[in-house]
DNA sequence: AATGAATGAGAATTCATTCAT
DNA sequence: AATGAATGAATTCTCATTCAT
C-alpha cells in the first residue's frame, strides 16, 4: 500500500466534527472540519464518502464512547442499583466534562441523518445496562413494559439532569444525585 | 395594533414551518414554505424579517399550543396529584396527536437558532404546572431542588413515553399511565 | 407579476451557452456562461432548472435556428432538385457564417446529455425536408431505404463539405455545389 | 525502446479507456479507466502523463485499428471499385462490430482535446484509401477536388450508414450495400 | 515502477434575502 | 402589501495530478 489511510486523520475529523457541529449545528460546512483536522477539504472524503456517512459514524463514535464511560470501573461484585448509580454517575460525568460530545450526540440522535440501521447499531451497545434495567423494574410500576423503556427514561432523565449540572455547578453532585434518586424511584416504587 | 398585516396569511406561514420542518428539518427552504403556506416567496419575509425569527415565533407558538393543551380542562377542584396526571395525559396525546408539531417543537428546543431569551419565554407559559409540581415534591426526594427541575424531568419522561406510544400504538395507553406513575414516583417517592 | 421572466434574458444565456461551449465543450462552467449572458450565477438556474435542460433547450433552438436557415426563400413552385439545391446551399452556408453553432450543434448532437425524446423532437422540424428526399429518391439506388436515410446522408454530406469550405474559402463555392452534385448523384443514381 | 513500461498495461489502459469513454463520455474519470484496467490510479500517468495525452493516443490507436480493418484482406488484383467496396464493408462492419470503438473515436473526432497534429497523423494512415479515391473520381463530378473531399464524404457516409445499420440489424446488409452504392455514385457519376 | 492517499481548484446547485414591478 | 425574479455567497463533492511509501 502506498500510503496507507490513517487512523490519526480519521480520529482528526472526527473530533474537528465534534467541535464544529457543537458550534454551528449539522449545518456545518465539511470545508470547516477539514481545515480544523488539518486535511485537505478533498481528504475528508477520502475518509468519509459523504458528509452523511461522516455524521452516521460519528454518532456510532460517540455512542461508544459514552458506553465505554458508563461501563468502565463498574463495580464487579455489587448489585443492581449500585452498578446503575455507578453508570448513572459515569453518564452525567461524562456528558458535563465533555459538553460538545453531549451536544453533538444529542442533535445526532433527533436527526434524520442517522439511519435507522446505525441508530439500531448504537443502541446494541447499551444490552449490558438494559439487563440491568430489567431485573430493577421486577417489581416496580413498570415491570410489564420492556426494559428498553426504562433505558429510554433513563437517558430522557440524565439530560434533563446534565442541563441542570452544568446551568448550576456549585450544585452540581446534588443534581446528579437527586436525579438518580428519582430515577430508582421511578423505575422500582410500585 | 403592531401588525398591521393579515394574522390568516401569518398562521399560515407557521402552519406551513411546522409542516415542512418536520419533513425536512431546520434547513427547509423558505422558498417552500411560502409556497404550502399560499404567499409569495418574498411576502413570508414581511411577516418575518429573517428565517430566524420565523424559527423563534413558530417556537413560541409550538410552546403556547402545548401549554393551551396541556392547561384545557384542568378539573377544577382537584388535588395536584389529579390535576398533573390530567396535564400529562393531556401533554402526551398532544404530541402523540399532532407528531409534526411535537418533532418540530423538540428540533426547535436543541437548536442555537432559537435564542436565550424566546427560550426563556416559552418556559414562562408554564408556571402553572410549575407550582403544582412544587407542591408534588414537597415530601419527596427532589424536595431541595427547583421545581423547574421537576418540570424539566416532567418534560424528559413525557418525550419518551410519547416514542414508546408512537411506536407501539396498541399500548400507547399503557405507556401513557405507567410514564405518569414512574413520573409520580420520581417525584414523591423518598 | 413582479418582474416577468425575460426573453432577452433566456436568449442572451442560450447565445452565451453557443458561445462558450464552442470554446471550451460541453463542460463549460454554467459560471462562465451566466458572466457572458449578463445575469448572475444563480438566474441562469431561474431560466433553465439544470445544466441539462439548457443543453437541451439550446439543441432545440440551433435545430429551429438552422431549419429555418433551410427553408427560408424556398424556391415555391420549383422542382425536388431545385428545392434540395437550395436547401443545401443555405445549409452550408449557415454552418459556415455560424461556426459555432454548427459546432455547438455538432457537438451535442453527439452527446448523451440530449435526451431520446429532445432529438426526435428536433428531427420533427425536418418533415418538409424529408418530403423532398423521399421524391428524389423514388427512382435510385436508395428507393427501397426510407427518407429519413438519405435525409441521414445529406447531412453527413453538408457537414463534410462544410469542413473543406471552412478550411479553404477561396473554394468554398465550389465544395458547396460539388457537395450537393455528389449527395444528388447518391441519391438519384441507380 | 523509447517506453520501458509494460505494453500490455498500456493497452489495458487503452482497452478501458475505450469502455469507460464509451459509457461516460469524454469527462470519464482516470480513476474509473485505471480501475478497470487493473491498474492503480497513479500508474496511468507513468503511461499517459496526462489524461489529454491519453485521449489523443487512444484517438491513433482506434485509427489505425480501423485502418487495419478497412486494409485486411484488400483484393490484389481487383479494380479500384472493388477494393473500395471491401474496404466499404470492412468499415462499416467494423463499426458495427466494435460500437464502443467507434463511438468513442467519434466523439474523439470532433473533441477539442486532439491536437491537429494528431489528427493529421490519424489521417496518414488513409493514404492508401486515398490512392483508390483518387483513381475514381477521375470522371467523375469531383475530380477537380482533393481526394481528401472524396475520403471524407466516404468517411461520413460511412458513419451515417452505420447508425442506420445498427438501428435496424435485420436490414443491416441492405443498408451496407446502398450505402456503397450511393457512394460510388457520388464519386463516379458526372 | 507501482501504489493509492493527499491535494485543492473547480463545478453545479441552493437559498435567504432584496428589490423592481 | 404582494409578487417572484434576481442575486451571489456558500455548500458538497469530484477529479486530474502529485508524492510519500
Amino acid at each position: 500500500m502506498a500510503r496507507p489511510k490513517s487512523d490519526d486523520k480519521r480520529n482528526a475529523i472526527l473530533a474537528a466534527a465534534t467541535e464544529v457541529v457543537a458550534e454551528q449545528g449539522l449545518a456545518a460546512p465539511t470545508a470547516k472540519i477539514a481545515k480544523l483536522a488539518g486535511v485537505a477539504e478533498g481528504s475528508l472524503f477520502t475518509y468519509f464518502t459523504t458528509k452523511d456517512e461522516l455524521l452516521n459514524q460519528l454518532y456510532l463514535e460517540l455512542k461508544a464512547d459514552l458506553r465505554e464511560a458508563m461501563l468502565s470501573a463498574l463495580p464487579q461484585g455489587a448489585n443492581a442499583r449500585n452498578k446503575l448509580s455507578h453508570a448513572w454517575q459515569q453518564y452525567v460525568h461524562w456528558g458535563v466534562n465533555f459538553p460538545k460530545k453531549r451536544q453533538v450526540l444529542a442533535q445526532l440522535g433527533v436527526s434524520e441523518r442517522i439511519s435507522a440501521q446505525i441508530k439500531a447499531e448504537g443502541n446494541r451497545a447499551f444490552a449490558e445496562i438494559n439487563a440491568l434495567l430489567q431485573e430493577s423494574i421486577a417489581s416496580g410500576v413498570l415491570r410489564e413494559r420492556p426494559a428498553a423503556f426504562a433505558g429510554a427514561l433513563m437517558g430522557a432523565l440524565a439530560e434533563a439532569t446534565m442541563d441542570f449540572m452544568a446551568k448550576d455547578p456549585a450544585q452540581a453532585e446534588d443534581y446528579a444525585s437527586s436525579g438518580f434518586e428519582a430515577f430508582w424511584n421511578a423505575m422500582t416504587a410500585s
